[in-house]
DNA sequence: AAGTTAGTTCGGTATTGTAGAATGATGTTG
DNA sequence: CAACATCATTCTACAATACCGAACTAACTT
């Protein structure tokens, strides 16, 4: 374990989407080490152009991290398999799609095609959030072991985020159940405000829950008369991205094309 | 500068979308430092998740990166501004539309929206090619000074990627004259076959061309009967995003609203 | 079974990262 | 306008630790 690579990345770390620029002094009071060590941190990654000074002495992060997501592992095995699947799933929707993983105790976007309608700014890849009130997280919670869904349920405080937010483990438990019976889950709102989706599981050649997809939108219908059809190719579109990560469906679970099914 | 940063910041750099699976003994053929000082490196990197360990002991980056990107400044500064505007772009062209910028000699690709058909795979997010030859890239070229383009196109050789690409300095510089005169650029299939572009440049706020977005297709009617249309929203998308970049357009070559204008 | 290659552990040395203090630059307040 | 405060940067000296050779183990090859 080298040091000076923890502490250049705990340097990298502290910078977020809400908060992108500091000063060399804010990061000294942030990171429990001296000004010299974090000033040559700076120096040193701002010289691989990892980290920016700007005009008036602030830094933030570079460039030159974008260029690396293209060799994640999970973006070569996992989003480039799944892209051109969701890009037929978006186009028979109509709606914005997403992909993200189990990194850790949260759902990670990995990817996303974002139809006209949503208004939000930024891009979704590379937030995280919670897995209790995400249709792509219960998705996943809904087929991992009991034990693992326990740590994640049991360690964390379940944030009431709106008015439909399950915080009750109990009601949670059985949603799940039921998701996992279904073979997707949804969120009516339980995150985002008048957002709603369907989200299905992605299960690598072990048979486990490792990702998920899911369809969402602004529009209430997505939860009733939407719901038949678009489950319906969202489980199919999960299962296909999952055989392609070697996942092979037993005969019960297994879905068929059928008319209603765009990937004919 | 601190060694053990650089050569961490190395190692994660040799891993690339066509190469993104190294043994320890592959890297040690690759980068100059003896094996145990990969390893820890490696060891360290793995402790926060910068790179992943497969089971057959194979290496591999790891999903810690992709946060980092929604803190990258250009991301924050740039992307996030134009997201909206390249979405209705698209939404009203029908196209894949790209924003990238320029990164020391070459274009890094830091948002798409693609459209159904583009049959690419793979997310062109965090992919870099050259400037010469593609609309963003001579966008970009047709408004820097000229010392820094000679710089560009003399200290590289200019590959002949397909029949169209052009390779001859001298009509290189012809054309990106005619491209400063208009405002926008094409790509005539010269980098890659069936695939036409027009780009326009986006300013800084000292009128500086950082970046370009482009529109991109598969049908060579992109410039023919629709590019009169199509460079004019293009054109007019650019100039709102460098408006949100802090340029302030001059009243010569600002653009204004009209019938064909999607931005009424 | 011998030989080759790869991954991992170990330990001594010397490099070099670290952090305190000092300096210079900038901005702020009375 | 001066005194003060804050911040970025440079310098230096010591001690920590990164570094790398060598040894060891495991797996695979011939």
């Amino acid at each position: 374990m080298i040091g000076s690579v923890i502490k250049a990345i705990e340097v990298m770390q502290a910078f977020t989407s809400s908060n992108p620029v500091f000063s060399l002094a804010e990061l000294t009071r942030i990171l429990p080490y001296p000004k010299t060590t974090i000033y040559t941190l700076l120096q040193t990654l701002e010289s691989k152009g990892f980290v920016e000074k700007y005009e008036n002495g602030k830094y933030s992060l570079g460039t030159a991290i974008i260029p690396l997501t293209q060799a994640v592992r999970i973006n070569v095995q996992l989003r480039d398999r799944a892209a051109p699947l969701l890009r037929i799933l978006s186009d028979y929707c109509h709606e914005s799609v997403y992909l993200a993983i189990k990194d850790g105790d949260q759902c990670l976007y990995i990817y996303a095609i974002e139809s006209s309608d949503r208004l939000l700014a930024r891009s979704a890849i590379g937030e995280v959030g919670p897995m209790y009130c995400s249709s792509i997280g219960k998705a996943i919670l809904s087929f991992m072991p009991e034990n693992e869904v326990n740590s994640i349920i049991e360690n964390e405080v379940l944030v009431k985020y709106t008015d439909n937010t399950i915080t009750d483990p109990v009601v949670l438990r059985k949603e799940l159940a039921e998701g996992r019976q279904k073979g997707f889950c949804l969120d009516n709102s339980e995150h985002e405000h008048d957002v709603y989706c369907i989200g299905a599981p992605i299960f690598n050649e072990h048979a486990e829950p490792i990702a998920a997809c899911s369809i969402s939108g602004t529009d209430v219908e997505m939860l009733s008369s939407k719901l038949v059809k678009f489950s319906a190719v969202l489980r199919y579109t999960a299962q296909e991205i999952s055989r392609r990560m070697g996942f092979i469906p037993s005969r019960e679970t297994m879905i068929w094309r059928d008319a209603t099914n765009p990937f004919l």
